[in-house]
DNA sequence: CAGCATCCGTTATGATACTG
DNA sequence: CAGTATCATAACGGATGCTG
């Protein structure tokens, strides 16, 4: 629900028939209280999506996804990859071996919410295009 | 394609097959060369979607927009109207009325990627109580 | 009405060094 | 190997006041 409780006011419904959800006055994005918007708030971070795709082939180690994502640092690796798994989408297994070895997996969720994020990323690439021709016209008009 | 040019390093596909883009190393989040991070990092802004979403039921003027999103400030609601319409996702029509009136509207564009998102907050809705469940029970273990 | 400019605190992210 | 801790900085976002 991309909802806040906030006493007292007045709450007007928008498109709740098409999104299935209502959409109040007040800070509807208050986080904590309206799981869309961390959902959403995830999708934007800047690994998130970067880390699930690379596990979408299967489980990886932490020096792993490191490599495979690119030019992360352990900080934010690290920061996000706590973050899936608490959310549930992610799995942490250490192997006591030494030095340790730890593994990490989509869970069912993870499997999940790949599928909508696919049709925005295949809506991204689909509208490229249109989106680069709209913001050149809109650079040039504005010199 | 989220991909980043890069020159000499070496380039490693990822789940193309899967995701219809390939998915090399280096910093494959680089954005203005990178669309889908562009529209991901647009979704996950604060007031992105819920201007969206408001201009879904019919073009609104500037303060008409103010009201329905709630506490955004001027500031934060120019700002991301002139992305969208940078993007090619809003129209602005200015009415020489005084004073003047602007109306926005959603563009094709701009409806046509409202089908996506939707998917994604709808899968935010039927699963946020597996995450709101996952969080407690991670938030229970670590305290 | 519909902005734009400015100041300023908060958050996000990165670089680096250290540890079991 | 897989982190943690600390520091620094850049981007984000809000409040306020001014203008055509």
């Amino acid at each position: 629900m991309i909802t806040r409780e906030h006493e007292g006011n007045p709450v007007r419904s928008l498109s709740g028939a098409v999104w299935g959800f209502d959409f109040p006055e007040g800070a509807p994005t208050d986080p904590g209280v309206c799981p869309v918007r961390d959902v959403l708030d995830r999708v934007g971070q800047k690994w998130t999506l970067l880390i699930l795709i690379s596990l979408d082939s299967g489980p990886k180690r932490f020096s792993q996804l490191q490599r495979m994502v690119g030019d992360i640092s352990k900080r934010m690796l690290t920061q996000t990859l706590r973050q899936l798994e608490r959310d549930g989408l992610i799995s942490r297994t250490v192997y006591p071996t030494k030095p340790p070895s730890v593994e990490y997996a989509l869970t069912l969720l993870g499997e999940s919410v790949l599928a909508p994020i696919a049709q925005l990323t295949s809506w991204a690439e689909d509208h490229h295009d249109d989106i680069r021709q709209a913001r050149e016209k809109f650079d040039g008009l504005i010199e």
